[in-house]
DNA sequence: TCTCCTCGAGATCT
DNA sequence: CTCGAGGAGA
């Protein structure tokens, strides 16, 4: 069960509206279950203009350790005179009602703001939400980490007065503002996971004149399993540069089936799959097809 | 060919 | 949390 814990979330929107309102917390800790809200901030955006900003401590019940004290600013004394969690996070919810939510890794925040809500009003956050994060990871796949500070050096974004809400919402903002005028038209729907998966016509060569003693040459082949030495991908590159013809699935015109490793796989029954017993199948029948385990592939590749 | 499911690996937030 | 790899089944 995916959102038992949190039933009513929002959806994780992968677009780049023009209404919305950026957030930041700072907290106590990672944990929403053990740890506390100390600041909230949020910036509203409108046509892409800024309208509107909230900005507000809040008062804590336990100690602030020192970790977090050295982080972000904030002393336990700096919330004392601050209003009570119940009464910013009403105000903070106000604030904003039914936006888009935008935030760098927003479900940490998210998932703050759902538990206390349903705490303190025992009403989820029901909005949609576009996290920084997992855009910064879809476009920008060259660049190693994706943390706010690798954005802002990425973009030459001051990251001076990090770790107080607002500076970090604003921070987001212009982290933001970035990205959507690269990939405003970014093809989202195409790379997800979900409508792309490795399709061996993807996989081309420019090699032109191929060894034609090599037992691939000219071969059918087809994987199975988890290989164990490489990726299904760069084997599969492999046999193309061989003169190979890579499918996806085992067909009369198939010549060897690779098995690798489907310990993992709890849906096979009796250690084959699918394509192994095909492959058996059409080998009684007598079609030119061997099933080879994964070490006789790289022995038939090694030539 | 398409849709759905499971699993493991990696990051990121304070 | 998100993604990629991979298999099952229609």
């Amino acid at each position: 069960m995916k959102n038992s814990k949190r039933p009513f979330k929002g959806k994780s929107l992968l677009m780049f509206p023009d209404n919305y309102t950026v957030i930041d917390l700072e907290t106590t800790g990672f944990d929403p279950q053990f740890d506390e809200i100390i600041e909230m901030s949020a910036i509203k955006v409108r046509d892409n203009k800024i309208v509107d900003t909230f900005s507000q401590l809040v008062n804590c019940t336990n100690e602030i350790n020192d970790f977090i004290v050295s982080l972000t600013g904030i002393t336990k004394n700096d919330t004392n005179n601050a209003e009570e969690t119940e009464i910013v996070l009403k105000e903070f919810m106000s604030f904003i009602s039914e936006d888009i939510i935008i935030g760098h890794n927003v479900n940490f925040d998210i998932n703050f703001l759902y538990d206390n809500a349903i705490k303190y009003f025992n009403k989820p956050i029901r909005n949609d939400y576009v996290d920084t994060l997992r855009i910064a990871r879809n476009t920008i796949t060259n660049l190693k980490h994706h943390r706010l500070e690798n954005l802002c050096e990425f973009y030459n974004i001051d990251y001076m007065n990090a770790h107080r809400a607002l500076s970090d919402a604003e921070i987001t903002l212009n982290v933001y503002i970035k990205l959507k005028n690269e990939f405003n038209n970014f093809d989202f729907e195409k790379y997800t996971s979900k409508n792309y998966t490795l399709k061996a016509h993807d996989i081309v060569t420019d090699k032109q004149d191929f060894d034609i003693t090599n037992p691939l040459y000219d071969k059918r082949i087809v994987f199975t399993g988890t290989l164990e030495k490489m990726a299904r991908k760069e084997a599969m590159q492999i046999v193309a540069n061989l003169g190979g013809i890579n499918q996806d699935n085992v067909n009369k015109e198939t010549n060897y089936l690779v098995l690798g490793n489907n310990d993992y796989c709890k849906n096979i029954k009796n250690g084959k799959s699918n394509k192994q017993k095909k492959a058996e199948q059409l080998k009684i029948k007598g079609q030119d097809i061997e099933i080879i385990s994964e070490n006789v592939f790289y022995d038939m590749i090694e030539e």
